[in-house]
DNA sequence: CTCCAGGGTAGTC
DNA sequence: GACTACCATGGA
């Protein structure tokens, strides 16, 4: 079964700018990128669809297949893509913002029209933010490797395999040993089985958090052993739809702060909330912005 | 060998 | 609340 849908491309979207993003150098192994085209496995209502995005004339084009498409799998899957590129938010305050900071003002051209990529899956989300914590991306994006390619499901297509990052039910079944076996440290492996045992068990889900503010997000996330103050806030920008998260201590965020010339010392908070005071109520982006700078074209 | 990486917890004062 | 020790492991 196969489903196309188009969605009109919103002003300071640039779909280029966000599968750069994606791209970096950096090796997910939950996407398949070309030059033009980003394809996933999304499950929507417990089906699994594989999702080809690729733009033509100013439209996004979703090209969506699987076995059998529930009776709101268009609506379901516009939504997904949408919530993906946040394609709802309107960023003129942000870029009217960016435009007069004599800095960093530059990101305004420079990478224009980029759009915070979030994460769907909170399960996924909470997973990915503890195996980053405290390594190198390279390294960390080996972890989830190992994690997805082991306990995921992988879909076949056209000769691709897709994989779906393992259910909590999964992680859950796991023994720390078994972890420190992929190189997970005792700790991150501890964090990761108590968590999917949350998931599991129904006292953690995502619809639990529609209706908090975001300092009520936070706290609820904080409170998790394994989740401290930049896993919250990186969760709740990417996967909970706050765009006034700072992940404070990101050791990209200070770096890239660093080579903008914005701080000397990465202790000095005083510089780097006022900073942020500056883009208040767009945090999140002023941060992604910052994450994106760090990594360099070199075509 | 040293320092760093998209930190967190637990203990102390 | 701020400071400290400790954890843990690949990459540069």
């Amino acid at each position: 079964m196969h489903i196309q849908i188009k969605i009109k491309q919103p002003p300071l979207f640039n779909f280029e700018e966000c599968l750069w993003f994606l791209n970096r150098s950096y090796d997910d192994c939950m996407l398949y990128l070309t030059g033009s085209s980003v394809s996933k496995v999304v499950s929507i209502e417990g089906t699994d669809f594989i999702l080809t995005v690729n733009e033509k004339a100013g439209f996004l084009i979703i090209n969506a297949t699987t076995a059998q498409p529930g009776p709101y799998a268009t609506e379901r899957i516009r939504d997904y893509v949408s919530a993906w590129f946040d394609l709802e938010r309107d960023l003129s305050a942000f870029y009217k913002l960016l435009r007069n900071d004599p800095i960093l003002g530059y990101m305004a051209g420079a990478y224009k029209g980029l759009r915070l990529i979030g994460i769907a899956e909170l399960f996924e989300s909470i997973c990915w933010g503890i195996i980053g914590q405290q390594i190198n991306l390279t390294f960390a994006y080996k972890l989830k490797r190992r994690l997805v390619e082991l306990y995921g499901e992988t879909i076949q297509e056209h000769g691709r395999i897709y994989h779906t990052f393992p259910r909590p039910e999964t992680i859950a079944g796991l023994s720390v040993e078994t972890l420190q076996g992929l190189q997970f440290s005792k700790q991150k492996a501890g964090y990761l089985i108590n968590v999917a045992g949350l998931f599991t068990d129904g006292s953690l889900k995502k619809s639990s958090f529609a209706n908090l503010a975001p300092e009520e997000k936070l706290k609820s996330l904080t409170a998790i052993k394994g989740i401290g103050v930049w896993t919250a806030n990186y969760i709740a920008m990417k996967t909970l739809n706050e765009i006034g998260c700072v992940p404070q201590g990101d050791a990209g965020l200070l770096k890239a702060l660093e080579l903008h010339g914005l701080i000397n010392d990465r202790k000095d908070l005083a510089t780097i909330d006022k900073i942020f005071s500056y883009y208040r109520g767009w945090e999140s982006y002023l941060v992604h912005y910052l994450w994106r700078s760090l990594a360099v074209k070199t075509e």
